[in-house]
RNA sequence: GGAGCUGUAGUUAAGAUUGGUUAUAACGCCGGCCUGUCAAGCCGGAGGCCGCGGGUUCGAGUCCCGUCAGCUCCGCCA
């Protein structure tokens, strides 16, 4: 192939295939620059190697795409480019065979300097992805998937399909549904992951399961969330949470050395979900820089500041952030900050500057001095530093300052992307309560196996203080993979669908058909899902999940290349008994 | 559902504060010259619905309103 030609094959005659990626016409000797999903290899035809050929090469352009035989040449000193893993050698062309030619085109290929508008890469996929920098992409995709199932197939899990068309259920994502021409009227679900049917097979004696699998969810789009995505699947019959987990973790070790050469330190930290929300505000926390979030509540309590007493004294809390060196900032720059928390619903930001005789700060006014002591002493900021307030409920207070803290390593340059901090995040919340619908959801899932003393506790008088077998794995604060110990028991299961509100009827409609597998000797059982997308992302160092994936979707959900998704013809819609409603309403 | 950023030759950008002759550059493309380039070089050339629609104005790429698209984020994502 082109990129693998090296000086030992000097003399030899090859065959060698690809586009034109790069011409130098000088005349008397054209130089082309062959590529394929190799690399480089230059080309140069000369009357002295074949006239036909040569004359011919005048006519090359910009990816077409030809064949050529030739000879293999050393290099003089002099010419040897020291920039192509191929510079020692070039071709000598005595044989051109034009395969075809090419439009001019809407993106360069060969250019990487320049970056193409994103709309445009979307719509000229194909050329798009004929880029060295997107082939690597996917190469190593194909490689990360080749890593985890030899690591899987080796560790006696077998790999088992499940289906995409399945039943539609309640709770969770939006489904995407698919219509049954057999059955009008009535429609399959495509999956939002294969939760059930792994659960099914851990019954059925497989013992342990993987899947590199594609998964649906009708939900809005983010930089790093498309509607079809793929997840690593896994699941284990007889096991528990330090099992999964330390299975997992190997996968993951061997995973980033096998693909990018960097070493994961087993056993990875773990911390619990309270502790993430106490010190960082978020339940994935980035672990490459300090900077935690610190509970002032305590101190503040009954000070003269309103904004802050009146928030705890409503039940909240106000905690800060304390910025080392942070004094130098601008005020733009804590405008800008102020303005950042509003995105989550803050309805604002104080600030301290400590100098040498106090604090320099629009609210320094209201503490006494003992409350400015203990709140620097709680932060442990010194003159120069900076610190940062948030008051409000305990969820706006995290979500804001949990993500400031992100916006600030940013800017304060403590963000490294060459370093890895894994953290195992534990002890999720069963439920959480949705304010909105005014109910119960899951945190996780519904088949979650709750701590059974919490259970017992808490299940009639305050769900939400119930714990699960839940764990996260998280990479420099995002959430890689999530798993659990699932329910094994029909009892605790229905237990815990009613405490989701559901009634016998529902449960019945929708979940018969797993009750009743439950019944029939299922073993106790967990696993784990993996974003295999999130993990591509890390592996490519690319904060766009459209750079992983070959084919992705816009933001608005439809693929600029396809044009889907489409009008269909009405015949189409007849035979499955379906009609469009013209209004929204 | 909401907020912000962006949209100008094939591509990437400048021009937008302060409305004013023919909208500028680089790369690419086309033609010519050239036997050692490798981001080749030199000479010449073509290429524009300034996203779209409306308004203000003697005059709009530029100001205003609307709209569409791409991106980032909030909501949403068990």
């Amino acid at each position: 192939m082109c990129g693998d030609l090296r000086k030992e094959a000097t003399g030899k005659e090859v065959i060698l295939m690809g586009w034109v990626n790069n011409r130098r016409d000088h005349g008397g000797v054209i130089f082309i620059d062959l590529r394929d999903y190799t690399g480089l290899c230059q080309i140069v035809f000369g009357n002295q190697h074949d006239a036909n050929s040569f004359e011919r090469a005048d006519t090359l352009r910009s990816e077409n795409v030809i064949a050529i035989k030739g000879i293999v040449a050393d290099r003089a000193d002099n010419m040897i480019n020291p920039k192509m893993v191929t510079g020692e050698i070039e071709i000598f062309v005595t044989e051109l065979k034009i395969l075809n030619t090419c439009k001019n085109l809407p993106l360069q290929i060969s250019d990487e300097q320049q970056e193409v508008n994103e709309k445009t890469r979307l719509k000229y996929r194909t050329l798009d992805l004929r880029r060295p920098a997107m082939q690597e992409n996917l190469m190593l995709r194909s490689k990360a998937a080749q890593v985890v199932r030899n690591f899987f197939y080796d560790s006696q899990f077998f790999e088992i399909d499940t289906p995409f068309l399945t039943r539609s259920t309640p709770e969770g994502a939006r489904d995407f549904l698919v219509p049954s021409r057999v059955n009008p009227g009535k429609f399959f679900a495509l999956p939002q992951s294969p939760q059930l049917f792994k659960q099914m097979l851990m019954i059925s004696g497989y013992d342990r399961y993987f899947q590199i699998v594609k998964c649906f969810r009708d939900e809005d789009l983010r930089g790093n969330r498309q509607p079809e995505f793929t997840q690593i699947d896994i699941e284990m019959s007889f096991t528990d949470q330090a099992q999964v987990i330390s299975v997992v973790e190997k996968m993951v070790q061997k995973l980033f050395k096998e693909t990018i050469n960097v070493d994961v330190q087993l056993p990875i930290i773990q911390m619990t979900y309270a502790e993430a929300m106490d010190d960082y505000g978020v339940d994935a926390p980035d672990l490459r820089y300090d900077l935690k979030l610190k509970d002032v509540s305590s101190i503040i309590k009954g000070c003269g500041f309103k904004v802050f007493s009146g928030a705890t004294d409503k039940g909240g809390i106000v905690k800060t952030i304390m910025v080392p060196n942070g004094s130098s900032l601008s005020r733009k720059e804590l405008d800008d900050f102020t303005d950042f928390v509003k995105i989550f619903k803050s309805k604002g930001m104080a600030w301290a500057k400590i100098n040498e005789d106090g604090w320099q700060s629009p609210i320094a006014k209201f503490f006494t001095e003992e409350e400015i002591q203990a709140i620097n002493e709680k932060t442990g900021a010194k003159p120069g530093d900076l610190i940062l307030f948030g008051a409000d409920t305990s969820k706006i207070v995290n979500d804001s300052l949990g993500n400031l803290r992100k916006e600030i390593a940013k800017k304060l340059g403590l963000v490294n992307d060459d370093v890895f901090k894994f953290v195992w995040v534990t002890d999720f919340p069963l439920f959480e309560y949705d304010e909105t619908e005014k109910r119960y959801s899951s945190s996780h899932h519904p088949f979650t196996m709750p701590v059974i003393e919490d259970l017992e506790k808490w299940g009639e008088t305050d769900p939400s203080k119930i714990k699960s077998i839940a764990y996260d794995l998280v990479l420099n604060g995002v959430e890689l993979g999530g798993g659990s110990i699932r329910i094994h028991q029909k009892e605790i299961q229905e237990k815990i669908f009613k405490l989701l509100n559901l009634s016998d009827q529902e449960i019945k409609e929708k979940f018969g058909f797993f009750i009743e597998s439950l019944e029939f000797g299922a073993p106790p059982h967990g696993g784990l899902a993996f974003g295999f997308d999130r993990i591509m992302m890390f592996l490519n160092k690319t904060s766009s999940i459209r750079d992983v994936i070959p084919f992705p979707k816009t933001q608005q959900a439809s693929c600029l290349l396809t044009e889907a998704p489409s009008d269909v013809a009405l015949d189409q819609l007849k035979e499955l008994g379906l009609a469009i409603r013209k209004s929204n309403q």
